[in-house]
This record gives structure tokens, sequence and C-alpha cells, in this order.
DNA sequence: GATGAATGAGTGTTCATTCAT
DNA sequence: TATGAATGAACACTCATTCAT
């Protein structure tokens, strides 16, 4: 409405404070952090929360969705492409390990709390929107899961049951949350490359050994 | 004095506690779990935790010592024979998945725990218990290093980065505590089943192709 | 906004905590109270404490300096005067000896609390703040020994050892916390009158035989 | 090694827990104490103290009283000579003092449990207890006050109002315990002369002024 | 005579949440 | 829009006390 100040504060101000949330929920998970943590976290305080997100569990939920927004839209484009089974899977594959790599905070926030959900426990957040998480959860799986199936019935892949596999590559192209530790001097090129060793390893895994192109996903 | 009541109960009280901490630390994970959980979990009260375990954080190191004791017992026997590294790794991997099946509690407390470490938390207890842990997790994984490290030599993997290998391998095998909820009727021999599938696809990961015994251990 | 509501809480919301601290620390000591009953003795709940305070021992703090800030401006304008070393030390003795019987719960709470710091109990707050609290009390114990000092060199008093003798003369001045029970029809001037006769007694002790007003400081 | 053991352990079992308790509570106050604390003092379990006490109180009670005996033994001598006032109180004035430097754990144990009776503290222990606290202390005070009396009326102390006057005298003697702290290279001479300074300053605040005996109580 | 186990009430402290401004 | 005040429930931890041995 005003001129273009965009640029005095890059975010606008709930999208801080999913950042800060996302920042604090990685680093202490979600039980261990205070909202006082997260006002701090911005200069701010709790007051800021409340007035856009109505509770905490609210405000965790944001922070999921936030992050499943940004893992849909990375896979989505490879997802949409006419490419073939295997080359499909390593085009949405590196997209997603990358992604694991550069988003790290939103990333790690949301597996700590998806780790709370799979345990079974109660206190990652109230049901309705734990339902709709789950969902989305269930809805972003399934992109690989049809492109796995695509390439065990075209014979591209060499799969024994589905869901495991499904699993077993997932899990591998996520894995770096857990011991990849990102570096000043990192350039966004190691990251890249060491997304594409995940991936390859996950399409072996897959039994794509007829890798057709083993260097790279720009043939 | 009085009669051999030695069935009474079948584990020591301090085993009982731990028992229920890891329980209860999985379900929620440990910020999440108060105490009075625990204690209610075991049908007594707090002070039966404090008695033999002096702050809530020793009571989590606890917990994870006595996972990671179970782990090093799992794979030992197979790391301490003098298979091949590809036969070696197949058993060693196939003792560990099917031990992350089997002690679900322990090993999901565990890796929630992991989880806060990776993360940069310091909410996950006392430093000094801390390195402790670090130390035997380091521990742990260098047993499966040990056996990569031979497979790239003597040419049986194709293992480009050793690191990313390992975490890959190992992510895979541990993955079932994201995906696998035990059912009632769950035989030992599913959970070895599903434990072998991820083994081979571990194994291909690490380009073992010309997998000896593609069908299982037991030819 | 309003009107000027000034009158409805007479005290602002700190200072009523710490009256009723003061209240407690009085009665039950440092130790014997707990916050809730400080909070009880407000009407409130504990929230309201660490609103303000940061801690238990943050709270006996603030009491500490309330009350030593109540001593030094009872005795400073006597010190300050240009009377002869007798007089001046029968004017601050004066005022310090009704200040006690003033104000007993501020009083007695500090010489509880300082009770545990002679006795080198470890107790009574964090250190930072317990050296803050000698460094105040030796200042104002120097306000006396300077008089005494003067005095002595003045061959006004007969002192031998001067810290002896600096703290038999405050001990005596502070004795009616020990034995004083305000009673309902105390009015002002019996209270005035218990102090004068402290004081003669100090007085004495410190060799001032000559004592030129023995009748009262308004001769 | 059989031989007459007495000597191995100097004191009885149930006054080695006196002591430590005494210890303890100088340290940190009743309150502060817990009988953990006092066992650990011994270098033993709670179980012994329970063994010898029934309740904390009731060990309170008992330091409370073996202080006091060490009080009445130490002024009864001069109590029952057949002094003339000044000197009889002289006589008791410069035992107690000395007793206060002597036996600081039971006196400053004696003193914070007082100190919590005479704010109108509760949690100083039982009230049948403490009852019977009071009627010694009152017995001891007694002592004292018989000794002025007769000195009043005799016209050797100048004394205005008596209980002010034996309060002051009484505060006196007992401030050692508030600023002296014993050190290594005290000799029980020294001791002595700390006492008899007080005594004097306490003489000369009762009026005692013509003074027989300046120098000592040993002509 | 002494101990270790166990308990439950209580203690200092934290924290999500509400509300008035 | 944003904040400081206030609350109450919950939490980690302590401790006097009981009891079986």
């Amino acid at each position: 409405m005003n001129l273009p100040a965009a640029h005095k504060t890059a975010k606008a101000a709930p999208e801080q404070v999913l950042d800060a949330a996302a920042a604090c929920f990685m680093e202490k998970g979600y039980a261990g952090t205070s909202l006082d943590d997260v006002a701090r976290h911005m200069g701010a305080t709790k007051g800021r929360i409340y007035h856009y997100f109505g509770s905490k569990s609210e405000l965790l939920h944001a922070v999921r969705k936030h992050a499943m927004g940004i893992n849909f839209a990375a896979i989505r484009p490879a997802y949409n492409s006419d490419l073939a089974p295997v080359e499909k899977f390593r085009a949405m594959a590196q997209a997603h390990a990358y992604n694991m790599i550069k988003e790290q905070a939103y990333q790690k926030a949301l597996f700590g709390s998806l780790h709370l959900h799979i345990t079974g426990g109660k206190n990652a957040g109230n049901d309705a929107l734990m339902q709709d998480f789950i969902t989305d959860r269930r809805a972003f799986e399934d992109m690989f899961r049809d492109v796995l199936q695509a390439g065990q019935e075209s014979g591209d892949f060499d799969i024994k049951t589905i869901s495991y596999a499904l699993h077993t590559a997932l899990t591998t192209l996520n894995s770096t949350l857990y011991w990849y530790t990102p570096r000043d001097g990192d350039t966004d090129k190691d990251r890249r490359a060491v997304a594409q060793e995940l991936v390859e390893m996950a399409l072996r895994a897959l039994g794509a050994c007829h890798n057709q192109n083993p260097k790279g996903n720009t043939p």
C-alpha cells in the first residue's frame, strides 16, 4: 500500500516468527523450547508470537507446514516432468537431498516433531493439526511412491517390497540431517556433490544398477 | 528366610527404572517426559528413581548406555568373526537391523537424544555424560567403518566417500525406527525378513552388486 | 488516561513483594520460608514474585539492600553533622537504636541472613550478591568506627581494642531485635526512651563516663 | 587391640550425633540442614540419627539442651560463690564470655534456633520442647538477673531498667558469636583476653565505674 | 545397632497462556 | 501492533520419615 519499503525487513513479521521458531525447535526440540526462547531469538517478547499464532502447538504446525511447502516445491518440477522413472527419481531425489542440506533449520524442526509423532507421543501438538500434517507427509511420500511403482512395473527398479524401498530411499536422502554439519566454506557446488553421492547410493539400493547416467544429472 | 521368591520381580529395581524411562523417552522424548511420567509408568513415585539415579540427565545417560550395550552386543560376534568383508558386513547389518526392530523402546530413546545432540541442543543432559556417549557412538560406528574400509580396499565394495556410505548404510538399517510399527501378530521370522530386505538394499547401495548370496544368509 | 488513581495501591508491586518477604524471612528465617509462604502473605501466587525477582536468593538480597538503605538513611544526618565525637556517636546511636525498634521486620530479616553468613553457611544466597552485602555492611560499620576512632584520639572515649568496642556498641544497640516485642500500646516516645537507655549504656561501655548530657539529646 | 577400647572413640555414639548436628546447624541453620547433612558429617547414614533421636526437632532440642548444660556449668561455680555482686558478675561474665568463644558450634546452633523463636517462627521445633527450652533459658538469665538486682540494691551498679541492662550485658558477652572467628594460632590466653575486654565493657555499661579490679579477675 | 529402600509432601523454578493497555 | 503483568499448573529435585532386614 505504501511505497515498496520491502527491503527494510526482508521478511514479513509472521515469517520472522516462523524462522525463529524453526531455529529453536531445531536446536532444542519442541518440548525443550520455551516461547521465551523463540521471542528472545527474535529480540522481541512473547506478545508478538501470540499475536500471530494462537498457541505453541499452532506455531509448531505452522513451522511444519512451511517446511512441507518448501519440500513440495523442491520436488514438484521434477515430479511433473515427463522423464522416465529412473531419471525422474534421480531428479526428485537430487532436489530433495539438496533441499535437506540447504534448509536444515526447518527440516530438523520438522523431523524432530516427526519423531514424536511416530513414536506415539501425544506431546507434539493437538490432534487435528497433527492429522493435517500426517496427510501432507503422506502426500509427499506418495509422489516418490508413484515413481517407484512406475519404475518397478517398467522393470527399471528391482524392488521387493515397495514401502521398504521407499523408506530406505527417503531415509538415505534425509540422512544428512544427522551427520552433515554445514561449514562456512561450503559452496553450493559442494552441497550438490554430497546430494549426488546419496542419490547414487539410493538408486543402487533400488536396484537401478543399469544406471545410464552415473556421473550427474545433466547428461 | 523366605522361599525362593526369585521370580517375584524378574528384573532388579534399577533396571525397572531404566525400562520405564526408555519407554517414556521413546514416547514423548526426553524433554517431554516428566519424572512423574516415568514413576507412574512403574507404578511408583519419583523417590524410587532418585534413589538410583541422581538426576534426570543421569537417567537419560543410563538409558543411552544400556541401549549402546545392547547394540554392541548384537554386532560383536559377527565383527569378531573372520568372515570376508561383504559377508561380515551382511552379518553385522542383519544383527543390527533386527536389533533395531526388537529393542525399539531403547533405540528410539537413544535416537531421540541423539537428535538433540546432533542439532547442537544443550538440553540433552550434562556435558561430561554427553561426551562419554559420543565416544561410545563413535566406537560403534567405527566397527562398521572398519568393515567398509576393508571391503573398499579389497574391491568388494564400490564406495566413493566412505563416511557418506557408512551413514547411508547405518541410516538404512536404523530406518525401521521411523516407519515400522510392531504388531501383535509379528513373529520373529517376520522381523528377520524385514531386516534382511534392508540389509540387501544397504549392500546394493555399497556397490556390492556381485552379491554371492542374494537370497539370505542361509543358502 | 484515567483519573489519578494513585491512592489505589499505596505501594508499588515490587515493594509489596519485598515487604511480604521481609515479614516471612523475619518470622521463619530464609531457609524456613518458602516462596509460597511469601506469595500467600501477599495474597498472590509465586508468579508475581518471579516476575520481579529472578530467584529466592535475589529476593533475599533485595530485602537486605532495602534494610541497609533504611539503616544508612537513619544515621547519615548525624554522621554528616559536625558534632563532637561523643555527641555524634550519641546521635547516630540513638537514630540507629530507634530504627531497629521501628523497622523490626526488615532488620530481623537482615540479621537472620547475617547470622548464616557469619557462620560460614553457604545457604544464604549466591556469592556475588553476598559479597555486595558484606561490602555494604562494612561501610555501615565504618561510619561508627570513624566516630569511635576520632573519640579515642581526642580522649573522649576510653577504648582498648577498637573493633571489640565497635561490636559491643552495635550489638547493644541492635539487641532489641532479640528481646523487645512491640506492643499495641507502644508510643513513639516509649520507643525513643528504650533506645535512649541503650545508648547511655553503650556510651558508658565506651568509657565516655564524663557524659555531659546524661538526660537525653535535647537539653 | 582389645584393651579397654574406651579411648577408641572418645565420645559415645549419641554425643557424636549431637556434635555433628551442632556443627551443621551452626553452619547452615536448622531449616537449612538436612539429616543427610548431619549423617554425612559423621560418616554414617540417617539410620544412626533416628536410632537415637525420634525426629529432627528432637535432635535440635537435644542440641539446645546440651548447649544450655554447658552454659549452666560454666557460670554455676561463680554463681554459687559468695562473692560480692560486682565481683560475682565479673566472674560469671568472664566464664560465660569465654564459654561463648570456646563452644562456638553449640552456641551458634543455640542462637540460630533462639532467633527463630524470638521472631515468632513456628519452624523451630515442636511446642512442648520449645517451652522447655524457654524455661531453661529463662532460668539462665535469672542467674544473671539475681546478681544485677543484688548489685542494684547494694548500690554497686547504676542500672535504670533492670531487664534492659540484663539484655545489654548478655548481648555484649555473646557478641563474639557474631564477629569472632577462631584462628588456628589462637591460644586459650588470647580467648580469655578477648572475654575480659568484653566483661569490662559490660561492667562499665552497668555503671560499675568504681571498679576495684580493672585489670582482671585474679588480683 | 545400623542400613538401604521407598515414599509423599513440599521447594524453587519454568512456562504456556490470558489480559489490560 | 505489541508489551508487561500476572497466573497456575507442572517440573526437577529435596527431605523427613518409615520400614524390613
